[in-house]
DNA sequence: TCTATATAGATGCATTTGCATCGATCGTCA
DNA sequence: TGACGATCGATGCAAATGCATCTATATAGA
């Protein structure tokens, strides 16, 4: 019964689709215009940053962030050679190891923020009301997976 | 002014971007686990089965699917490798050509649509109802780029 | 304790993407 | 007509991604 989508569930989708592709690129594109590194860095950067000293295992940020395992570990490696975070070693786990950000990577951090949080201001914030992208925020919530109760 | 983002215009930026990467890997793994090809073929046969008989240049292709130009041209010599779309000389340019699907690319298009409608039915249709769908595709629509006056 | 299985993270290899640029043709304007 | 800038589409090369697998350590069970 399922099986075939509504045309409403088919016309949400393709916006959905081509809008947060479409946003996507443009904040891409600010980043780069700025000289600075793309927006999956500052997802990791600003889990990391939320984590504090205690940092994050790798595996932990895959949880959050939905980036593969080999991706994070790849893009890990990256901002470590930029001096972006740091890798300590975790003591009851021999496998494993801790991810701390550094003061440099806080402050590469601060600065996309600037650039990006100006992109979402204008993409988003300038062309819905408060209530509006509250609205927003809740059916998109209810999309997410696990459905949450909300 | 527009500098720093509300708290609101932050939230519905991260849920967009959270939910519809979540979406897209749900839909992709949907296919995978059938055996067919990526969503990005879908998303140009089917433009190329709207066009129908007469086919479409490669540039509006990239106008529509917001591909890349080299995205696409790499795309297509995939596709007409697989003989899901065919390249024909067109009469009054010389530079350009013009794709045309063939049958087994509306063949693979419709076994693709059977897997991919029912993701679209399942993560979206089944968890809002048809005007929270409408809500939410209005809601799209202002973010769309250029801003469509709906 | 010894073995088997599971988990953390890295990596070799193939594919795809991004970027810059190229060759070819078109359109415009002198 | 001839020259020049713009447009169409392809491509070489570097970087990123996907996939499978690997090593090392941890945990559970006999």
């Amino acid at each position: 019964m399922t099986g075939i989508p509504s045309p409403p569930a088919i016309k949400a989708w393709a916006r959905l689709m081509r809008v947060s592709r479409q946003l996507v690129e443009r904040a891409e594109d600010a980043l780069k215009d700025s000289g600075l590194p793309p927006l999956a860095w500052y997802d990791v950067l600003h889990e990391l940053a939320e984590a504090g000293e205690g940092g994050l295992r790798p595996f932990q940020l895959t949880e959050r962030t939905l980036f593969a395992q080999y991706n994070i570990s790849r893009l890990l490696a990256r901002l470590e050679a930029d001096g972006l975070v740091e890798k300590l070693p975790v003591a009851d786990d021999g496998r494993g190891q801790t991810i701390r950000v550094t003061d440099k990577g806080r402050e590469t951090r601060r600065r996309m923020w600037a650039v990006y949080g100006r992109s979402i201001a204008e993409l988003v914030g300038s062309r819905l009301s408060n209530d509006e992208l509250d609205g927003l925020s809740a059916l998109l919530g209810r999309l997410r997976d696990p459905p949450a109760l909300e």
